[in-house]
DNA sequence: CTTGACCCTGACAGTGCTGTCAGACCTTAC
DNA sequence: GTAAGGTCTGACAGCACTGTCAGGGTCAAG
């Protein structure tokens, strides 16, 4: 299929497929006029990206990832620093989410403030 | 005082001191070869920066408070919609929060299915 | 064969800072 | 007067995307 239409099956927008593709996330195959070609394979990839992308991952983390994912359950294959990836990812969110925290106790306190 | 002081005295860069200005939180005097010239007041300016920066806010949000704002304790002078942009900002930063607690449950969520 | 819809590449804009560098002036002290 | 250190302005870079536009091919239908 066409990028237009693998846009519209997936949500992804045309730019972002191709800066998904710049970035060496997806390598579709191309017609003899240069149209990119994709396949069912390369739709699940950006489903995967998506995903992926949903949990607050950079194209960077999620191209480090993809060799590992196999299936969209997701499941995995056994990929070695999978594990650690996914974990340092959890401590990343955790630290920003303790970070908002602090700002919105300080923010909460200058509200009670100004009764 | 000078610009390389306040910022030792601070701890913000020079180089934020002056966009500070350029983003017109801040208007020091100026010395007659054009050297900025800051005062107590500026000091206190820009801890009050600090302070609403580090609670995750803009500086074009500051800007809206710094007129409002009198002491450090904080405290703040009536001013209009200060406790609209202050709930505001609460609302952001519950976003944010939910927003990354959502990542985070899909992150773990594949981090279990790699057991 | 023409029109409209779609695709291609490359590049610029914007976000909200933050660092760094260049080229030049000021200040202080020796 | 000269050297060191501080300051000035202006501009470019980087982050991690995301939109948009320009200029130009391609494809399918009528």
């Amino acid at each position: 299929m066409k990028i237009g239409e693998l846009s519209r099956r997936t949500g992804v927008s045309v730019r972002m497929l191709r800066y998904y593709e710049a970035e060496g996330l997806l390598a579709p195959q191309r017609t003899g006029s240069g149209y990119r070609d994709y396949g069912l394979p390369e739709e699940e990839t950006v489903r995967r990206i998506k995903m992926l992308g949903a949990a607050g991952m950079t194209l960077e983390t999620i191209q480090q990832l993809l060799p590992c994912v196999r299936n969209n359950d997701p499941e995995f294959t056994p990929c070695n620093n999978l594990r650690k990836i996914l974990a340092d990812q959890v401590s990343l969110i955790d630290e920003r989410i303790e970070t908002l925290s602090q700002s919105r106790t300080i923010l909460a306190s200058f509200l009670s403030s100004v009764n």
